[in-house]
DNA sequence: GCCGTTTTCGGCCCGACTGTTTTCAGTCG
């Protein structure tokens, strides 16, 4: 099996993180880092890259050496480099270092004078009152160790977006209650539409920053308080979630925005451009020297270094700057684009009626109702569906209904649909909800044949995963994108905070391969449609425009697209 | 270790908070 990109790219974490305890040049440790963060957001497999002989120095941070390394963990599975390091530390220690107030520096000195290297000892050596004799370390810290210790053991948890919507947006609410208050607006990863988040950053702006900071406090939601100052404070909320609140004055929100909007090797870039221009950008504005020249909205920082706006969800530097350089910025889809859903579930909690019509105010012009569809069900109770579905047709308030199938992906993939319901239908929908364990080669086989099944339309969250618990199995998504362009069918970004499936960087490899990606609530109710503008944003981070968007089409160019499919 | 429309060498974002520090290093985002 060919070595994929996220074991490539643990290589170079790794290896970071032991030449950072080995206390090596700081910014040689950025080095490995910044090309684990770039394979990462990879929309190509790079062992696929390497074979059409691509040349890997040409992507962001890797020069002839990791270059030569990454060549290397592809061709062989491991990395010499890796392996001599590990001769002189212990690979447990990468786990320390996750371990929080431990850095490279503490855990240095903690396998190098006290040779601790596991979680286990170093357990023991803080309830022993071994840790505080060590330089840099005292009795608060190693309580804060012992409390980290004991918390990890239940995991550090991610969120998904929409629990952290309702937590951010509520405390948000809050603080902009207080007076003298502005914006209070939830930055970070939120904003910029990740999948899931760690923490969310929230920023307010206000000219009475103890007041706020006095709120925060006070918020019937934080359990505990981790860090607090002037401008800063760090909470954990009661269902676990992390906050960090950054307060500023007015004049500052835009650079205080894009500051706490992030990503972290977005704004190194954005800032290293700053210098080019003789300008220092921090979260208080941009100055020339002590004067301020840019700061109160976001725009005025990129334009302070030559760029036009980039949109939040592309701020992770994978191109996003140099595209903004050359003018050619995508436009990326709006939630105002969709004219249709292609997945609605057609035996949901409300009746089709009432779902036409949600849809309808959502904004929508065309939905297709979906039967669920298992391998054994009766052909006579899909056909009872599908004529029931055309009986509603006139009180559908004008929208027009499509008729499809979502059908389970059986182990095999084989689909097997009697003639007279397909003969009926405008599209077929298959999804696997199951047997997710299946080894990468026999995942693949099994979406691929279901692919090849007649009148297949689009294949729905090929990766199954569910957030923030279940990552999606193993699968192939090369030959799935492929697959889907040679058969003309599509695949869909399902909007459910639990799904959003495609990942971002499968919607933009569908882009590169010219497969339309459908946006689809898989509404189950009419309040679901919601759940679109996760979707969008979704597509967003991976740069679709309205173009590559299925449900983007008016009705009658569908029409055209699906027929493709169905004859 | 990467990178360059001033540079192939000498730089590499910037600031807040904590704890242990008697003036600042380490960590974090």
């Amino acid at each position: 099996m060919p070595v994929q990109n996220e074991h490539v790219a643990e290589i170079l974490d790794e290896i970071a993180d032991l030449l950072a305890i080995q206390d090596a040049n700081p910014f040689r440790v950025r080095a490995y880092h910044n090309a684990a963060r770039t394979v990462r957001g990879l929309s190509r497999e790079l062992h696929d890259l390497i074979a059409r002989g691509k040349d890997l120095t040409d992507l962001p941070g890797i020069g002839d050496d990791l270059a030569g390394k990454i060549r290397e963990i592809v061709g062989t599975g491991a990395c010499r480099a890796l392996e001599k390091l590990h001769r002189q530390v212990p690979h447990e220690l990468e786990e320390l270092l996750a371990v929080p107030g431990l850095g490279p520096k503490r855990v240095k000195a903690l396998f190098y004078d006290l040779r601790i290297r596991t979680t286990q000892q170093l357990e023991k050596a803080a309830r022993a009152g071994r840790l505080r004799k060590l330089p840099g370390f005292g009795q608060k810290l190693e309580q804060r160790i012992l409390q980290a210790v004991a918390a990890r053991q239940s995991g550090t948890r991610r969120f998904s977006i929409d629990v952290a919507e309702e937590s951010g947006g509520k405390l948000a609410a809050y603080l902009g209650l207080v007076p003298g208050t502005g914006k209070a607006i939830i930055a970070g990863s939120f904003r910029r539409g990740r999948e899931t988040v760690g923490d969310l950053d929230i920023l307010v702006t206000t000219s009475r920053p103890a007041a706020v900071m006095e709120r925060f406090a006070a918020y019937d939601q934080v359990a505990r308080v981790t860090s607090r100052g002037a401008t800063r404070a760090s909470a954990v909320l009661r269902n676990g979630l992390q906050v960090d609140l950054r307060v500023v004055p007015k004049q500052s929100f835009g650079a205080a925005l894009h500051y706490f909007t992030g990503g972290k090797a977005h704004n190194i870039r954005v800032r290293t451009l700053g210098q080019k221009f003789g300008l220092k950008i921090n979260e208080y504005g941009v100055f020339r020297g002590a004067r301020r020249v840019a700061g109160a909205t976001e725009a005025s920082v990129f334009k302070s270094v030559g760029l036009p706006l980039i949109p939040p969800e592309l701020r992770e530097d994978r191109g996003e700057i140099e595209a903004a350089r050359a003018h050619r910025l995508p436009r990326l889809v709006e939630e105002g684009d969709l004219r249709g859903d292609l997945h609605v579930i057609a035996n949901g909690r409300d009746d089709l009626v009432a779902m036409a019509i949600a849809a309808k105010r959502r904004g929508l012009r065309y939905i297709a109702f979906t039967i669920r569809q298992g391998p054994d069900a009766p052909a006579d109770a899909v056909l009872r569906q599908l004529d029931r579905i055309d009986q509603i047709r006139e009180r559908a308030d004008g929208m027009v209904l499509l008729k499809g199938i979502e059908a389970e992906i059986p182990e095999d993939g084989r689909l097997d649909l009697p003639t007279e319901v397909l003969a009926r239908l405008d599209l077929l929908i298959g999804a696997a909800h199951g047997q997710f364990e299946l080894t990468r080669a026999r995942q693949t086989a099994r979406l691929l044949r279901a692919m090849d099944s007649p009148c297949f339309t689009i294949l729905a969250h090929p990766g199954g995963r569910l957030l923030p618990e279940r990552d999606a199995c193993s699968v192939d998504m090369e030959r799935i994108v492929r697959a889907a362009r040679v058969r003309g069918c599509f695949l869909e970004l399902n909007s459910q905070p639990q799904r959003l499936d495609l990942a971002d960087v499968h919607c933009q490899m569908a882009k590169a391969e010219g497969v339309l990606v459908s946006i689809n609530s898989g509404a189950r109710q009419g309040e679901d449609f919601r759940d679109l503008r996760f979707g969008i944003t979704q597509a967003r981070r991976g740069w679709l425009e309205k173009d590559d968007v299925l449900n983007t089409r008016p009705h009658a160019a569908l029409k055209r697209l699906l027929r493709r499919t169905m004859d």
